[in-house]
DNA sequence: TTATAGCATGAAAGCGCTGTCAATGCCGCG
DNA sequence: CGCGGCATTGACAGCGCTTTCATGCTATAA
């Protein structure tokens, strides 16, 4: 027996329902329902009742009882693993605009970088009977995987590209463009190439073994050029990774840095140690965000499709979902990433000046 | 009917359900639902076969029939007018690590700066029946406020302070923290404040009158000092609008920026020019992002407690839906701001120097 | 042994909606 | 005048779960 809820003057209430608005309009309960769900199959008339009755009561339509009843509950389930990381922005803006317009929400749960938050996370959509899911990654667990395999329904991996996808998969090799923004500072002539790296999950590592193979491949040792750390990324961290790398390797040339919160916090602090960019030091970043283009010098990034690559999601599972519910020809769609060269990457020169200036010391603030 | 659903190999397939699990374990449905819901009402032996029931079937809760059957859908209604705004991180994160441990999910919705997606965002999580509701701002439409009357159920209105809340009202004075932002640069000894905004929303408008208002009680007209746009919020668009006023005012003395991205803006702009900060130009943000403190150098910007908002919203929220349904005795709660002084403000110097250079003008590439 | 809790379990009803199918009324046409 | 066909509306069952209440069972006391 469910209990009365009590009103915020106390009096006992009771949302509307639907036989509530039939009564109040004059008809069954049936015909409302028709009457919100299709209006073109009730007549001018008991329409006009129906629409004054529903604004009279304050009717909002049980979409738990809808659910069940249909078995259609217009939900998409979406686990994110950050909502800080920008990339995610239009990641989620793709979705929206996609889903939205044709009748669908889009339910967003945060994973925070954790495989058994992401696997509560898809249990819980799963749950309120999402008709399709999008997950970041292809690093789920084995029970995650085993529920989405199990639940019958549309899904789609983004972000990255794997060997075993549960079902779809849109995405880029993480690795490729780590390896393709190292090859690329070698090829303007740098060889002490550093790289930096917060909150490392999976794709993150994958793009630092792009750096490891690239660096490996032109023969040169990595030692005390990487600095990681789990924490968080911010653009203080940025700053403090790379006066890490400057402590030990005080005439680095170039930096590839695991996204552009950590570049942005490079590039300041080149800016108070009074080491020029791309003087003295070329910066990449990873994602191309949107101030990258802002910056001075503006910021080289590797762009990745995150926008497409929800979208592309969504119009498969839209496909899937309305159409006849035919499987996609193609299941693995590789997206690609693009270096945007700007203003902080340029060849190595020669002669390094005024080397000496990082070497000194300003304190933060 | 419900249709059948199609498993991805093309055989029909159906969801466990309770009833499923409860043959397999032998018992009554009703006492799987009670394993699930309270282990320590049934026997050590019947939870272990039920346990293992759940696990062979891939059992998942349907919370759909749940919520419907008991009236608890443990889902907590979130309306943010934006993701992408780092404000709402924070924000987020406070109800997250508020609501989750407590066994309720927390369901956001956007409604980007739209008061038409925010009243459709409030419909639909009441739809889903929410048992509490959290929405960003004072001015939603008066169909959003009669539904969230209606609903019975406890609501939040956050971020900013209001005279007719519609329930509970947590945040701090706009206006007043625009006002304090434009009097500490008056304080500093400067006469020619601009003022930037993008994406004016009713906030963002509040703390443009807080700005207004004190330059009028300074007796400083601002004419040519304002530089606003409806267009979204970006690093770029920060750079942009402090070039407009340039253009009108070029002995621009310090500007108070609606949010943190637009005074990145204009300090990469400024970079780009050779202005000086705040040697030629103090520059005030808004929101002390986590970026500010790293800049180079870093943003004085206007705090606000955005976390401590969100987490005091949760925390009475979670007292009446789990208390006695009592209101707390409290129910305007104002937090108030702190402007947090760094490196891009300083007095005014009585002797401008190198002003010519913000003349020159540099591509933005 | 019988009465009395007290615990573990089950049967039945119903949450608010929608799918299906039947019923009704109205029209035009033969 | 009667019939088929269309448009509109309603009755009924049931989605999968939880709540309530009833029942059987064991342990303890009389």
């Amino acid at each position: 027996m469910p209990r009365r809820k009590l009103g915020r003057n106390g009096k006992p209430r009771r949302r509307a329902r639907l036989s509530d608005v039939a009564s109040r309009a004059g008809v069954s309960a049936v015909t409302v329902s028709r009457a919100l769900r299709k209006p073109e199959m009730v007549s001018e008339d008991v329409r006009r009742r129906i629409d004054a009755a529903v604004r009279e009561l304050g009717y909002v339509r049980n979409y738990l009882a809808s659910a069940l009843a249909s078995s259609r509950t217009h939900l998409i389930g979406v686990v994110v693993p950050s909502l800080t990381n920008g990339v995610f922005v239009d990641y989620l803006r793709a979705l929206h605009d996609a889903f939205l317009p044709q009748g669908f929400q889009v339910l967003v749960l945060n994973s925070r970088y954790s495989p058994e938050e992401e696997e509560r996370a898809i249990a819980t959509l799963l749950g309120h009977h999402a008709e399709a899911m999008i997950v970041a990654g292809i690093d789920q667990t084995e029970r995650s995987r085993r529920l989405l395999e199990g639940s019958g329904i549309p899904v789609v991996q983004t972000m990255e590209l794997g060997d075993r996808p549960i079902d779809i998969n849109i995405g880029l090799s993480q690795h490729d463009a780590g390896f393709a923004a190292t090859r690329f500072l070698l090829d303007l002539g740098h060889r002490k190439i550093a790289h930096i790296a917060a909150r490392i999950d999976f794709r993150a590592r994958r793009r630092m073994e792009g750096y490891l193979h690239a660096m490996a491949a032109a023969g040169i040792g990595t030692e005390n050029l990487v600095a990681a750390t789990v924490q968080q990324s911010t653009v203080r961290r940025g700053a403090q990774l790379f006066s890490e790398v400057l402590e030990k390797v005080p005439d680095v040339e170039a930096i590839f840095c695991c996204n552009d919160d950590l570049a942005l916090g490079v590039l300041f602090e080149c800016q108070r140690r009074g080491i020029r960019v791309p003087g003295d030091l070329s910066i990449v970043g990873f994602n191309d965000l949107e101030y990258c283009a802002s910056a001075y010098p503006a910021l080289t990034s590797v762009a990745t499709p995150r926008y497409d690559m929800a979208h592309r999601a969504a119009e498969i599972l839209l496909e899937i979902i309305r159409g006849s519910g035919a499987r996609p020809k193609q299941t693995r769609i590789d997206l690609g990433f693009e270096i945007v060269v700007r203003g902080s990457t340029a060849p190595r020169r020669p002669e390094p000046l005024a080397r000496a200036a990082r070497a000194k010391r300003v304190a933060v603030e």
